[in-house]
DNA sequence: GTCAAGTCAAGAGCAGTGCTCACAAACAGG
DNA sequence: CCTGTTTGTGAGCACTGCTCTTGACTTGAC
């Protein structure tokens, strides 16, 4: 690699990253349905069929601005996530969530687009885990720490079956190292429970019943925590 | 209402059913996304203006559609719950949770048309809040039994600040009369984490953990059994 | 400095979409 | 029977994703 870019290399940079902006305030806008890479030339001034020098599709176009925003997801939450003390173990889970939450609201459109329905009928996967896991890994860290502490008192997890074990296992290796399969059971559980109940706040299933949702938001979240066994203090 | 209706409106129903039954197809063969209201007039032999007269615009089909998804829901749910003696507090919750999970893994496109992404944008909320709160009174009369039958021994809840137990209450007096604020507040969060968990496994969330994930599916329900306090026999 | 190879934007065009509208049949109730 | 409402039709508008050819531009080796 050269970190001179020839001139034409450089255009295309800048011109990728025009459209990917444009595509993004599209879907901010009006929802990734509207998207539209007619839309975008005319509002670049460019022909439509340009566009196809830069992305091969408009799924491809998607699947882009999925990846940035699991990556703006996992900047956000690690941001507020480390400005509490690394020692307060729970305080740095209630972080995390609060920040899970308060990126999906201000990004709906784009958090529907990773965590909603997967619209274009199956997803390319091998891109997309890496930045997907990039907010995994701070509740990884958070155990691993809180474990090493030797402060996390999980519920009384029965015996696990030797199949989640396993599972459980291998994602403590690789983003929790050291904490216990039962440990990352429960945090499994606890890590569901906050996408769903962030889903359903945005989709707009707890209007019959949790509607200003910030109470029940806190509930669920100690309630989360008791489960995982964090430190009350 | 006459009971013998017109020939007219007869083969209005009929042509309403055939117009859903063949969009309902196309969805579960290749999404929401690929519905065409063109395609459904190709299929029934008819022009596709004339679609219009039963359905005013492709959101309203899907709107229908999302009605009868919920009901289908409900419907599956009820049936597997039913079939549970009625004392058995516990088996009648893991009864659901499992109804949930096989129904939503067999109606793949149907549950993410329902608790996916809202498509449109918007959603034309009305006429889906009743069938969409029939499973959740499937919990409700569950948490009802339980209660008056003095079995449920909720873990200990903090006591709720003042929103949330006004908003659990309202919803415990329409869903499960009698039981208090603070085990619904509960209930609530095992039901975010159900379908949470239901909507990682079927949008692809668990791939790199829990990938198999009736293992870790029967572990969630149990913690949150526990949560709510269920008795374990 | 020249010139072939590679890259890129443009425009026309294909096949498809949702939706509207004027019109002609079919039916319903008086 | 006949009037008024429904229903189906086909043409048409404005739009979409995407492909392909054509011509202009940039690049880097000779």
């Amino acid at each position: 690699m050269n970190a001179i870019r020839t001139a034409r290399q450089r255009a295309r940079d800048e011109l990728t990253r025009e459209i990917k902006a444009e595509a993004r305030r599209q879907v901010v806008a009006e929802g990734p349905q509207r998207l539209s890479l007619r839309s975008i030339a005319r509002e670049l001034g460019m022909a439509s069929s340009a566009i196809y020098r830069y992305f091969p599709s408009r799924d491809d176009l998607l699947t882009a601005l999925i990846i940035d925003a699991y990556d703006s997801l996992g900047a956000a939450v690690e941001h507020v996530e480390h400005h509490v003390p690394r020692e307060n173990i729970r305080a740095r889970w209630q972080a995390m969530c609060a920040g899970v939450r308060s990126w999906a609201r201000q990004h709906t459109q784009e958090y529907a687009l990773v965590y909603g329905s997967p619209v274009p009928g199956y997803r390319a996967p091998e891109e997309t885990i890496a930045p997907a896991s990039r907010v995994a890994a701070v509740l990884g860290q958070l155990l691993a720490d809180g474990w090493e502490a030797n402060v996390l008192r999980p519920v009384r997890a029965p015996s696990l079956p030797p199949g989640l074990a396993g599972q459980a296992g291998r994602v403590a290796d690789t983003i929790a190292p050291g904490v216990p399969a039962e440990v990352l059971a429960q945090a499994l559980v606890a890590w569901t429970q906050l996408f769903g109940m962030v889903s359903f706040e945005l989709f707009g299933h707890l209007v019959g019943s949790a509607d200003p949702a910030d109470e029940f938001f806190d509930h669920a979240v100690e309630c989360m925590a008791d489960l995982m066994g964090l430190p009350a203090a």
